[in-house]
RNA sequence: GCCCGGAUGGUGGAAUUGGUAGACACGCCAGACUUAGGAUCUGGUGCCGCAAGGUGUGAAGGUUCAAAUCCUUUUCCGGGUACCA
């Protein structure tokens, strides 16, 4: 039988009193409290799904609201909020494996997630809790959908998107994966639709520069630079005749290979293909086109290295020589990447290279090993001699006044798909005026925002590509102002569209639009910490930071970046090494911990398991040394009758041993250093050490203040058990309300150190000295110790190393 | 393939950023108190060795008086990305 938690009582009392006083409140501007430096922490709000919360979840929650709690003491005005994210793809699809209405099962959800998230004593504002499918959040969603068509930001193009007929919806690029769908694992391909895209692209370089400036983990900076993909290069033109100056033309980061240019390559879907193909090639051409285009993006990449291609027929000349250059077609060469082709220049590029040996193609090297330019010069254009990067610089510029080529910059980034053929997502306000929906539009006022999404039975997907929306006539066919009939948007927002903004809607939680251009966000932005996890990388990260971009160009905000620093919580794994889910049937599930240790202990547990950032397998087993830490910590404070515990007496700290004043400020220091850095596992090593000297030093009177210091030191970790104790000690307010305590920086280390001897390098003997011994005076004592004359025998000592308050190294 | 990150006892992890490797815990061993203990307390615990001592941070080299930490090569694991010209 396992045991029943023994402070279960005692947990929920202080979770009420937390409640009923507001403790967790943060002042928003112009209120009272708010003159102290504010501290904005944000956790990732949570996607509220069927299963409820497994032990994984919390560890980002609880790292953070131990910062908020210690950050509070510290006399800082902290917003700590929370909220959900119940728009999308898993919400939809869950309703529809239960039979239940999205909105039913969204709310159930929630009530499960928040009952969970108090059980563990968090200290969430909740007087801002936000969900981004009620109408007073997505009413702003869509006002910022309009600003976004306004500024041309957002808008319709038919494009070639990743359709997923299982799920019967486009996906963006972050939701696929290995060209599968990231929810459900079912087969994507590429389909042109008509689509609503934001204009991400135009904020590339933005993105790009100011990750500089942020605190961010280096490596989810180097993801979001790579995914924004910025080529440096030019765009040239291979001309159809010596003489013109129109031709086919090309994006290359290599304009200094230009002389070695052997054939040229473009997609099997490039509309000028017509133009090269030649009466006798045709048919070669016309069946490889056919079968690339019946070869899904997932045979593209399995097909892999093999590279395949035919011969046009057609020439270009090259625009510096003239001669004349084979123009082939590969699926090697993406359509929507650069120009749709390339210059092939295969002494150079590995791709080139095999697509050339293998059709038995040229091959010019224009490079040599030291990197400069060789077999580079025609006529009067001499590039031999020339450093790569001089060439680059050179040829370019020779292009240029060819009128042939110029400088030109691309990404890799491509702008955001925003519709979804769904119906659990915000409507998108538009209102179309012809029947084929490419043609005018109007926007819906701002007076008739929330544009509501229409409660119906049939919210599956229709499987033909239209939103299930589409199939609601009434909601359909509508009247703009000026009386004129229209139909509605009948897509809706994929489900990053709420989780753009939500940081910002937390700082004022009325509904008023205003609410955002007047101080709030001045006081509050940017968010100081926000932690989540690593696989929002690229996604979510990347939409937030260029709406904030849009929203400080409009003037809404005096922030251009959203997260001044970001955490990610390292992945919790099962007991057995794997990642926890449901079918692996690894999942452990916080409840049962908590009903049998506590919530104390669950989050003191979590924290002791290693740093945040690191992935770490579950044990259940190894929960019992933070129990039995809290236990003695238990015992030391409350006695049998349940009253402080008598043993607890005044005595000044001037009249305890040196050397545990010494350990009692250095673990201040310690845990308020650990706190800071949240490395809350050496944190809590540190108070491990603490108590068990106070059990050693001090076996049957306990000295009053090291009592309040501790309790309030481990009340950030422990906040319901410090409560308890806090008020048997007599204080009548939390210990939310106390300040953090404080050390004497004199005192945090000890006058006498150990030193290490070591004789070449390997250590011998150890030496008690004080710690500001002269260098002449351990040298005397050294060489007199035993141990270390027996090392030495005869030897003359070659080199002293006096490391103060270290060590001493003897060469010898 | 390319780009990041990682590898330390039986286990989770420490290590003042080049200075006594293994803190703190789990587990295990021994003991104390107990009718009893899966409660509590005390001691021990990297490996080899009775000991002196040797050896040891994925592997192999190197720099240094001194390397888990810096450099080179390499293996394995995790994440990202995939023909981006």
């Amino acid at each position: 039988m396992p045991t029943q938690n023994p402070w279960s009582a005692l947990e929920s009392k202080w979770q009420q009193y937390w409640q009923d006083n507001k403790l967790f409140y943060a002042a928003n501007p112009g209120e009272e409290g708010a003159e102290k430096e504010k501290f904005y922490c944000l956790d990732m709000f949570p996607y509220p799904s069927g299963q409820g919360l497994h032990v994984g979840h919390p560890l980002g929650y609880i790292a953070t609201d131990i910062l908020c709690r210690y950050k509070r003491m510290r006399g800082f005005n902290v917003l700590h909020p929370m909220g959900w994210d119940a728009f999308g793809l898993p919400a939809e699809q869950y309703a529809i494996e239960q039979g239940i209405h999205p909105s039913e099962t969204t709310k159930k959800n929630i009530e499960t997630y928040k009952k969970q998230l108090n059980m563990l004593g968090l200290s969430f504002d909740w007087s801002r809790e936000l969900n981004t499918t009620s109408p007073s959040y997505y009413k702003w969603t869509q006002w910022i959908f309009k600003q976004m068509v306004k500024r041309g930001l957002a808008y319709q193009a038919e494009v070639a998107v990743n359709w997923c007929p299982a799920l019967g919806t486009v996906l963006a690029n972050d939701e696929v994966i290995d060209g599968k769908s990231e929810r459900g694992g079912h087969p994507v391909e590429r389909r042109p639709m008509r689509q609503w895209m934001m204009k991400i692209t135009e904020y590339a370089d933005r993105l790009l520069e100011d990750l500089d400036q942020l605190d961010w983990p280096e490596s989810t900076k180097e993801l979001q630079r790579n995914w924004i993909g910025k080529s440096i290069g030019g765009r040239v033109t291979f001309p159809f005749s010596p003489i013109t100056k129109d031709g086919l033309e090309v994006f290359t980061t290599r304009p200094d290979t230009l002389m070695g240019v052997t054939f040229m390559v473009i997609a099997p879907e490039h509309s000028e293909l017509e133009k090269f193909v030649h009466a006798d090639r045709k048919e070669a051409v016309d069946s490889y086109v056919e079968s690339s285009k019946s070869k899904s993006d997932l045979q593209r990449t399995d097909l892999n290295r093999d590279k395949s291609g035919v011969f046009t027929g057609g020439y270009v000349y090259h625009p510096i020589t003239g001669n004349k250059i084979p123009v082939w077609i590969a699926d090697y060469v993406l359509v929507n990447y650069g120009t749709g082709a390339i210059m092939a220049v295969p002494a150079h590029d590995e791709r080139d290279k095999e697509f050339a040996e293998k059709y038995g193609l040229d091959i010019k090297p224009v490079i040599n090993d030291q990197g400069i330019l060789i077999n580079s010069n025609w006529d009067d254009h001499e590039f031999n001699g020339l450093t790569v990067e001089e060439g680059k610089e050179k040829i370019l510029l020779t292009l240029e006044n060819l009128v042939l080529g110029k400088k030109e910059t691309q990404y890799r980034l491509r702008d955001w798909i925003f519709s979804r053929q769904r119906y659990w997502g915000e409507p998108i306000p538009v209102v179309h005026h012809t029947a084929d929906l490419s043609g005018k539009i109007s926007l819906i006022n701002d007076q008739d925002l929330p544009l509501t999404l229409p409660a119906v039975d049939s919210y599956k997907p229709t499987g033909g590509g239209e939103s299930p929306l589409a199939t609601v006539k009434e909601w359909v066919e509508c009247r703009d102002e000026t009386g004129k009939t229209g139909m509605r948007e009948t897509n809706t927002m994929p489900g990053s569209a709420g989780s753009s903004w939500y940081f910002l809607r937390y700082m004022d939680p009325s509904n008023e639009l205003e609410a955002w251009s007047n101080k709030a966000e001045e006081y509050w932005g940017p968010v100081d910490l926000y932690m989540g996890g690593a696989e929002h990388a690229v996604g979510h990260l990347l939409y937030a930071r260029f709406w904030t971009k849009v929203f400080f160009d409009m003037g809404l905000v005096k922030h251009k970046e959203p997260f001044k620093k970001l955490v990610h919580q390292g992945l919790m794994q099962g007991e057995d090494g794997e990642k926890m889910s449901k079918s692996r049937g690894n999942v452990v599930n916080p409840d049962d911990i908590i009903s049998e240790y506590g919530s104390d202990t669950f989050r003191l547990f979590e924290m002791f398991l290693g740093p945040i950032e690191k992935a770490k397998p579950w044990q259940t087993a190894n929960i019992e040394g933070v129990h039995r830490f809290l236990s003695r910590y238990w015992r030391l404070c409350v006695g049998d009758n349940n009253q402080l515990s008598e043993k607890i007496v005044d005595l000044p700290e001037l009249s305890w041993p040196k050397d545990f004043q010494i350990l009692f400020n250095k673990t201040i220091k310690q845990v308020t250093g650990d706190i800071e850095g949240l490395r809350h596992n050496t944190a809590i090593s540190a108070l491990m050490i603490l108590l068990n000297e106070v059990y050693a030093k001090f076996p049957d009177r306990v000295p009053r203040k090291f009592v309040e210091d501790f309790t309030l030191l481990l009340s950030p970790y422990a906040p319901h058990l410090t409560e308890e104790v806090w008020s048997k000690l007599g204080f009548g307010l939390s210990t939310q309300r106390a300040s953090w305590p404080e050390f004497d920086p004199s005192k945090t280390q000890s006058d006498e150190v150990q030193l290490a001897i070591q004789v070449n390098g390997k250590l011998r003997d150890t030496l008690w000295v004080s710690r500001e011994i002269a260098e002449e005076e351990v040298r005397a004592l050294v060489l007199e110790l035993p141990k270390i004359q027996k090392w030495m025998e005869g030897k003359a000592v070659r080199k002293f190393i006096y490391v103060k308050g270290k060590l001493v190294s003897l060469v010898v």
